[in-house]
DNA sequence: GGACTGGGTTGCAATATGCAAGTGATTAGT
DNA sequence: ACTAATCACTTGCATATTGCAACCCAGTCC
């Protein structure tokens, strides 16, 4: 079912158009993969149970069609924990981390656009004088090379 | 089918958590809102007919559907063309404004990921050396107050 | 070895999408 | 003024994606 080696982190499919806001989409266009990238950049998490005991919900089988997906298109990776042999453990690279400044900016536009929004005020507000290093923190803390 | 009137721009409905990315996911977490979007930033699209046109192939009746949620949440608005009464014309409103540094955002990521990526080389390099000037020149272009 | 946990898969109903054709209000052509 | 296009949709229906609950199996705990 799944095509083990494709050494090509972001493996050719057919493409709606060159464009590099399509392309985001294809992968991020979805209610719940980029719920996935938040749990791993804000709130630490690592493990299918953990991102599934997020409170929007999602459907185990959903999530772990999207954890594939994004293996497959080189956002996250995962390992198998040393301490544990049941747990899988999944992490951004390079590419996840690069994702972060969107992450940042979709966040501070619902922030500010949801009337009942429950952001942190420390989060639009370090976002307003210092979204750099907004960034760079969070980036330093999933950076492994 | 659908209420007419609902004064506030962002309605209340079942939202999934106060997270203010999943806010934002379910207005944009679908293959195509920000495929609109983006024909109002970056193309200068105004009309049905030119969105349908674009080279994703949306079909006509999520267009529609995505022209209304996008009014609904306070993001684009449309208006008679004078010139033509056949036509309506849809434009930012200032929430959608906003929206822009998320979209050059996703954009330079998609850029950057996609090998076989369209965007032209000079938006990346912009971005690179001049992101406040590149966002602030489309938002130029938007704004109406 | 028996119960439990973690990370999934499977089956099926509900929902959303894609596609083709149709509609109704305007406008352009003669 | 009549006819043919154009524009912005809507409708109907086949297909694809989601949501939900139940189940599975390898690895751990006791």
């Amino acid at each position: 079912m799944q095509v083990i080696s494709e050494s090509c982190a972001m493996s050719r499919k057919k493409r709606r158009s060159g464009c590099p806001i399509s392309f985001a989409l294809e992968l991020f266009g979805d209610r719940w993969t980029l719920l996935v990238v938040r749990d791993l950049v804000f709130m630490g998490k690592r493990r299918f149970s953990e991102f599934s005991a997020s409170s929007e919900g999602v459907a185990t089988n959903v999530l772990s069609d999207r954890l594939r997906r994004l293996v497959e298109a080189g956002v996250i990776e995962s390992l198998g924990d040393p301490d544990d042999g049941r747990r899988v453990l999944y992490h951004l690279t390079p590419a996840g981390v690069a994702l972060i400044p969107t992450l940042v900016e979709l966040a501070n536009w619902g922030a500010l656009h949801d009337p009942d929004t429950a952001a942190p005020a420390e989060f639009v507000r370090r976002f307003a004088r210092d979204r750099a290093g907004l960034i760079e923190d969070l980036a330093a803390k999933h950076r492994r090379d």
